[in-house]
DNA sequence: TTGAAAGCGCTAACAA
DNA sequence: TTGTTAGCGCTTTCAA
């Protein structure tokens, strides 16, 4: 930069104002001018290290999600990505593998290279490292998952009628007996959409002995096998299964293949999320589509808003963005066989 | 720092010393003990930008990948992201489409942040930004893909090999009329995998013309689609297709689905990368798998060993290495039908 | 409108 | 073994 000054004849000081866009209408047009033209010449990049020492504001977020190989977090990376990088910021991805130890090392690695802020996609129902961080004042925006002290700005799907919608298919088909094969109950996304079920199976005059609602430890493909092993033993009356998400109704299609059942001739199934290739699944998977993109797209304005606007350190406070979600049906469903 | 230094009683550059792992040795044990003792108790985590401005290294590595919404490139970025943080660095993720615009503007901004060095998997054959910039001493790896020029190190599939499995494997089935649908030729895995069919199909003793290569323009569903369907209206005769990936292999799916022929009874299909969920598809896709986890940290860790190592501005210099991968059959290939 | 000067938090030569 | 000092490249008062 210095050169670019000593090449445009003005001090670095001149040089940085006319570079800078807030700073450029402090500077003589002409001036300006000549500086942008040497700067292009000598192919000057400005060192984003040094300014943010200065400046204390890296232009930098951590964005903390579980694991970019679950075919869910992609597109939740990608809005992120997007919407950041069009607003000069750039991202910081880490994997935590639900792993709590691993959690916290990256998430203080990230607070060392001073991010502005951190968008979470890796909450637990009680999470200490993240109530502590917002207690500090480390600003923070939750996407998909929340905590349940709550006191994160968040953007999620609309769990609760994406589940409804989902239950209400399947008894408007004619099933009496559906099962819910929950995600883990550590999560809000495993409360949230048992709670719906719970009440949605109600209100559809489906009682509580035949519409049972077994819990699994994660959102897998495995737990979703053992679930169902579980629940054709346990409850082999019922014609339906809401699992937790499209993994564990991969699971469950595998065991049902495995039990000789076919699916959806014997047991109808309808997954959660209409992630990647659900549409390939066979059958393919009826399920409830999330709009993930637009999760992260959304969840990075609300960090944006909080690092640019005024709402001082609050920011957006507990403010919740619900998107609507819709159920997306395909081969996996059919109306119960006679008798 | 400062209050770290205060409470220990020390200099800050003697806390400096005791709180950098390499230079610990300088200070004495027990003041040693005292500074991170102190430290912890002010829960210090350094600035580790300041720290690279004055050592002018980031510990962060630009990573450009295509697309991460692609199912290919997550076990990359996270095979990457493993080594990385393991070593202290922090990888910077960005998605560049296959956009030369987005690609140089995502490169500049990354450069600008001061990272110590590149992994692109974004290569095409003539690249100009790679080349001008690893002329000017960028250090840059390429993974999977490279370019012609070849002047950097880079880690891949064994393209040639897996090819040449596919092709075998078809012709000991028994087929005699294999096409290919081959990736973007602007794309050194384009160009590789073709030549290799070519070479394998003659081997096998099958004639040119039972052997066509069709080129596709992007190794995407709707491009493997269009290209079966100029297939099937070209080379009727046809009994056997190596898609040059999975995606061009799923729209091969959906066409021989759509003109009524059966996979793999009418047409058998290769894929190739072995993807997230080849094995769900309708069949389930045989294909050659590629360690894409191992591909990102084996990249990882020769740009590590560049930036680490004393092998000066050059490196490895234009080192490849190329990673095993295995046909994987399934239920896509098998015996042409008699007559 | 521009220049002078200080300083962000850290590390590295050099001196003691 | 520790302290002194300077400076990484930029931004931002303050003064001119």
């Amino acid at each position: 930069m210095a050169d670019v000054a000593d090449l445009a004849g003005v001090h670095t000081a001149t040089a940085s104002r006319a570079l800078n866009p807030s700073t450029s209408r402090l500077v003589n047009a002409a001036t300006a001018r000549r500086v942008r033209t040497a700067a292009e010449q000598l192919g000057f990049t400005p060192n984003t290290t040094a300014r943010s020492l200065r400046t204390k504001r890296s232009f930098t977020v951590g964005v903390l999600l579980p694991d970019l190989t679950n075919p869910l977090f992609p597109p939740v990376a990608r809005g992120i990505e997007e919407v950041l990088t069009a607003h000069g910021y750039t991202a910081l991805l880490a994997n935590t593998d639900n792993d709590e130890a691993k959690e916290r090392l990256r998430f203080e690695a990230l607070r060392g290279r001073q991010v502005d802020g951190f968008i979470v996609g890796t909450a637990r129902r009680k999470h200490p490292l993240l109530d502590d961080a917002r207690a500090e004042g480390v600003r923070i925006v939750l996407v998909n998952r929340t905590t349940d002290a709550g006191s994160f700005p968040r953007v999620a799907g609309d769990d609760d009628a994406g589940m409804r919608a989902a239950v209400e298919h399947l008894a408007g088909l004619g099933h009496r007996g559906i099962a819910h094969l929950a995600g883990p109950q550590v999560m809000s996304t495993g409360v949230t959409r048992a709670r719906a079920f719970r009440e949605a199976a109600t209100s559809a005059g489906i009682p509580v002995a035949r519409s049972p609602v077994l819990p699994t430890d994660a959102y897998t493909v495995q737990a979703g096998a053992e679930a169902t092993r579980e629940l054709l033993d346990r409850h082999p009356g019922i014609t339906a299964i809401c699992a937790g998400n499209d993994l564990i109704a991969l699971g469950a299609l595998h065991e049902l293949r495995a039990a000789g059942l076919d699916c959806p001739r014997d047991v109808s199934l309808v997954g959660f999320n209409d992630m990647l290739f659900a549409d390939e699944f066979q059958p393919p998977l009826t399920t409830v589509h999330v709009p993930h993109h637009a999760l992260g797209a959304e969840s990075a304005r609300l960090l944006l808003e909080w690092l640019e606007g005024d709402g001082g350190p609050d920011g957006p406070g507990a403010k919740t963005v619900l998107l609507p979600v819709r159920l997306v049906v395909r081969a996996s469903t059919a109306a119960p066989a006679a008798g």
